[in-house]
DNA sequence: CTGAAAGCGCTAACAT
DNA sequence: ATGTTAGCGCTTTCAG
């Protein structure tokens, strides 16, 4: 239909105003007059015109942009959280009238290509997944990007950080099965480079060191998230630990292998080894029995990612936060 | 550090040249004598310049922008799917120098938020999912943006569109299911108002009427994709029909669901009742057992999405492709 | 309250 | 092979 630009000095000219008054308009200047705010918002409708963002931009410096940059190494993107968690980036800088660039990348190597990307005046802010090295961010952060990570940069850093309190979660799901009466608690930990592999590993040892248990080495395996390294893991541990009756199991997926593993050798869940999830995927319907797990809420993690930034380029200082897990008790534990 | 932005005009003083010279070398202009590349390239790096897109956008016309636009109402955003398809088409784009815009927005009404935002001069293309109608899509293919749809549109309907083999996939299944000796083949089919739905049931229909079976409505359940509606379908499939003894579900998790009910019915699979799912999620070890199910190239429906995108913004006219799909034959049928 | 005019940083003719 | 010169479409002083 309208395949030619139409610009705001049509809708000047249209509207018999100069184009000052029509950005005055669309900025909603309000000390334009009614009845030329109503001429120049006719003239909009009836051209069906929209401004142009690069001459925006151009002028204003602000691109309405903000990057979600996630690291392509952590191929790991089969997983529900990355949809949850862009979803509610997405939609939170929505409503803030800022879109979202997505950049899927090697963040382990300096990328130079990275850095140019986002380099100031390319974008307003970024939010950063899961880095495994902070060296890019902190550079892109010195350079005056305001940004924010998702999940938890060295304790070093001063970069500010969404996550949810996977060290928390962690000391849940461990104390339950201590009450619940296990002697023996194992865990399948995930990856260690990563902050949340990390901290629900951390959660495992502190809930069982304030239950007065000593901690064992033989009891920990680990595995990558997926649920063949959790079978995996799971094998490892009873063939060294039979008489384990209890396992902390990092994620949700590799709980799942676990459980396989579990049954292979006609174990009990969670009569004779009681299992515990993490990420409450698919509401713990994943396996055969109804998962205990402990939620976080990804959505909200995006969310409130998002309205952090946009708040750090509104010349805000945020501080870090950390989202509540909650324990749900079900079936395997 | 580098807080003061520096411009083209900074490095062509830096380096001696005139602007337009810096503009030759950033674009790749063979023309310009190799010292002065040289020179020019040195004060780049020195000062660390990256151009300003706002300001090239402006002028060629081209924003290096491709929005991929997904229908919030589809709040399956749990599904794997999405994760995958979205890492597709950002990686795609990246290589050929596009960055990808992602917006999630309801798209069952008619949106004029999301028109302007991809109004000719915001993006230079876009990529659709999963349309419940298509009237904002065809809209804003009469203004000229060059667009692919992800999914199957209306037959009427002239968008270019990828998709993966759902029918022949379902065809297979269902196939599959008659050929190892099932009588009475059920189906719990998915979500008819996304195309994924219907064509997956139109193939079992299809492949039950070339084995000469005719068409039985008691043996058509139907779901929302979700697991417990799976185990809903498969519960009142069962019934209705108690001597079911082969059930093709439209996708895994629905599969995963159907399977749990089964279990509970004390029904062996497949011995009793042979199941066959839609998806490869987690490789089949989404239940107890492997899952006998048909693989889709989800990352490559992405990526191909995105090349199709770049090939009509290069003013190509790629035709619609069909994606095939595998059947996996494991434990369940 | 409104208009004129000067750019924002870059590219693309057009000269040379 | 390189420089000069106009703008791209918008916002924003600065006058009035």
């Amino acid at each position: 239909m309208n395949r030619t630009k139409i610009t705001l000095a049509d809708i000047a000219e249209s509207a018999g105003v100069s184009p000052a008054t029509v950005s005055r308009v669309l900025n909603g200047d309000p000390r334009v007059a009614v009845d030329r705010v109503e001429r120049v918002n006719r003239a909009i409708q009836e051209l069906g015109y929209s401004p142009n963002r690069a001459a925006r931009t151009l002028v204003t410096g602000k691109t309405g942009l903000v990057a979600a940059v996630i690291d392509s190494n952590l191929n790991v993107f089969a997983d529900p959280f990355w949809g949850q968690i862009t979803t509610g980036i997405s939609q939170a800088l929505q409503e803030a009238n800022f879109s979202a660039l997505l950049m899927v990348r090697p963040l382990d190597v300096e990328d130079p290509s990275v850095v140019a990307s986002l380099a100031p005046g390319q974008v307003d802010g970024a939010i950063f997944f899961q880095l495994h090295n902070d060296d890019t961010v902190n550079l892109l952060q010195d350079m005056g990007l305001p940004l924010v990570v998702v999940g938890r940069p060295d304790e070093s850093s001063k970069l500010v950080y969404v996550d949810s309190d996977n060290f928390g979660g962690a000391v849940k799901a461990t104390e339950h099965l201590v009450q619940r009466g296990c002697r023996r608690v194992a865990t399948v930990a995930g990856n260690q480079q990563l902050s949340s592999g990390r901290l629900r590993l951390e959660g495992y040892r502190t809930a069982l060191s304030q239950a007065g248990v000593p901690f064992d080495e033989s009891l920990v395996a680990y595995g990558d998230w997926t649920d063949e390294s959790g079978a995996a893991a799971m094998r490892a541990l009873l063939d060294a630990r039979p008489d384990i009756d209890g396992v902390f199991v990092a994620n949700d997926l590799m709980a799942l292998g676990a459980m396989s593993v579990l049954e292979e050798r006609g174990l009990k869940v969670p009569d004779q080894v009681a299992v515990v999830g993490f990420d409450n995927m698919f509401g713990g319907r994943l396996g055969r029995q109804q998962l205990t797990t402990v939620e976080q809420d990804v959505q909200g993690l995006g969310a409130k990612a998002a309205s952090m930034v946009i708040q750090m380029i509104d010349g805000g200082k945020p501080s870090s936060v950390v989202l509540p897990t909650t324990l749900l008790v079900r079936e395997t534990a």
